[in-house]
DNA sequence: GCAAATTAATGATTTATTCAAG
DNA sequence: CTTGAATAAATCATTAATTTGC
């Protein structure tokens, strides 16, 4: 085994812990300085980039948000009588209520392990540095020079506007309801560019 | 004014000239590799960053699908006769067959207009490195180390992978099979949006 | 008990949709 | 309205679980 190559990684049972950990706690969205500090700390773990981290939660939200649906739905499938207003109450929003309170840094020193050891390994760059930021852009590393934020600037989280997916699905038709998708047969929708 | 903090890249007609340039080429989908160099040329005609030039491509690349999509709509809603085989081709195919020859690394050198200035400006970081990779992965340096793949594997062109599942597998429905998404139903809609 | 073959999870990409500045 | 920016959904691809035959 030359090194074994391992094209995708692969996390540490306590790197998902924490990463879990985080979620719990509201996180959903962090931005690039977010990122990096959670790299840096779960790096004491083991190998680990930005990308990882970023992806990890792009795709927890995205399934957990995936499984409620496919639960709610099949509930909604098999009893056609609809219960009481009683159903159980989805959970989520345990989740986000936390969030309110913004757990967002706190989380960070939520094991406050204080080794050393993470911010080193992030700051030896352990191939390549980690001062990536691109779709993930850091709103805030433009704002360096700042110093001077215009206000609310620096005040509000930087990343993901606090908590905008909080209403989850609520079969709003957001996304799923209007698309535009004007070849799509059925019905001779106006597509016609309206009103222009 | 401060110093106008200008939240959004505004392209300047040169850049904007040679992106469109290179997209007619057909680079659709840039590495981060490639995006830095791109992105260090055109750094040359006015501010610009890696993300920026990430952006324009992914949005350049669906609008003008969008556009497509609606003008063919929009005949196939007119006309109802479906004209015979000889409808103007859809362009894009002309894209996609221009990508076969794989114009990628060539176009970087398209105007090869050779000032140092450009890379001198990439390089000395203008207010930050522009190392970044995340989102935009580069397939490209993970493969570094492969140098064994099974055959085709390296075949292809990095980035866009043309035709990657044109043949892996006899149908098994191994996973791109079957979906289970239980909730699709009524996605139909017109596409008005209405632009609210 | 084990390894090849399936299936289930999930990391990584791409595409579509939405928001908001100009 | 156009389009840069951002997010979410859909999809692909690889790894881990598991089943199955020996």
């Amino acid at each position: 085994m030359p090194q074994t190559p391992s094209t995708r990684w692969c996390p540490t049972p306590e790197q998902l812990m924490i990463l879990e950990e985080m979620y719990r706690s509201g996180v959903r969205t962090p931005n690039a300085v977010e990122i990096q500090q959670i790299t840096a700390h779960l790096a004491y773990y083991g190998r680990i980039e930005g990308k990882n981290v970023f992806y990890w939660f792009q795709n927890h939200k995205a399934r957990e948000r995936q499984r409620l649906r496919r639960r709610l739905c099949a509930r909604h499938q098999q009893q056609q009588p609809s219960p009481p207003s009683s159903t159980v109450p989805p959970a989520p929003t345990a989740a986000a209520a936390g969030a309110v309170v913004q757990v967002h840094p706190a989380v960070m020193q939520l094991h406050h392990h204080h080794h050393p050891y993470a911010a080193a390994a992030a700051a030896q760059s352990h191939h390549l540095q980690q001062q990536a930021e691109w779709p993930v852009v850091d709103y805030c590393s433009t704002a360096s020079a700042s110093a001077s934020a215009t206000a609310a600037d620096m005040a509000i989280p930087p990343c993901c506007r606090p908590l905008k997916t909080l209403e989850l699905f609520p079969t709003k038709s957001t996304s799923g309801g209007l698309k535009e998708d004007c070849c799509s047969s059925s019905k001779s929708s106006s597509c016609s560019t309206s009103t222009n």
